[in-house]
DNA sequence: TAAATATCGGACTTTTTTAGTCCTACATGC
DNA sequence: GCATGTAGGACTAAAAAAGTCCGATATTTA
């Protein structure tokens, strides 16, 4: 459906709030003030965390602070720290082996395509959703 | 995942097969060239037909053919033809509603980016498939 | 040091979407 | 009139995404 995941839908709002605040914030209160689940946003959190564009502070007063500063985290970022796959077809993914791959005709143009898709996902930052 | 569906990517090989033939193709041929199930294409050729990319011949020596040059056929397009939706979320969809519309703070920057992408698959036809 | 408040992380269920199948009807050329 | 093709509805299966539950661990503060 070439449609972005609800994980990088979440995360994008949740490191724009980090952003916006910054200061910690809670996972609790991101996902009351966003209405996002708490349990999914508390994953999403720690796979951001995982990647270095947030830090966590466990215990009383704990949270997540941004690591990086807004202009520094792209679209692409988010969405490779946050799903499995990124690629538009299984031919031009480097994980998956297409199983269609000896009668592939189309992906030379595929590749083509996804290296823009890419670009253009890169150029957007979460600066920019300030 | 940010990935095209099979029946789009089914859908472009199908449309590049024509485009390499010139004359009428049967689903029966494309299929089995194109190691695609028969059932499955057979329907995505109906959704191409009635979209008016291609037309078809009932009866023996059937089939489909083109009705527009390659160069006309843009991704976009055949997206447009083989899927319900196509938008990047929930926000920037026109038909559906988002859940969390009241507290979404991404809606304009992701209705830019959407943008965007259609300009991408805008640029790509079939021609750029041969 | 006990209690409260956070993150950490595995396992699980549910829901939605996608992919694929089956079957019958209808049209057409030889 | 029969072989060969598209037309199209209904259905099942598989995969992915979304969401839930629960117990563990870390840290601050009273």
């Amino acid at each position: 459906m070439l449609r972005l995941s609800k994980r990088v839908e979440y995360g994008l709002v949740a490191l724009q709030f980090l952003a916006k605040r910054n200061a910690v914030a809670t996972v609790r209160e991101i996902a009351d003030e966003s209405e996002i689940s708490y349990d999914l946003l508390a994953k999403i959190m720690q796979d951001l965390k995982r990647d270095g564009m947030i830090c966590s502070h466990q215990g009383v007063r704990g949270g997540y602070t941004l690591m990086l500063a807004p202009q520094e985290i792209s679209v692409t970022r988010v969405v490779d720290a946050l799903e499995n796959e990124n690629s538009i077809t299984e031919c031009t993914s480097e994980s998956e082996c297409c199983s269609r791959e000896a009668v592939c005709t189309i992906k030379g143009p595929m590749h083509k395509l996804q290296d823009t898709m890419e670009q253009v996902l890169s150029s957007v930052t979460i600066a920019q959703l300030l």
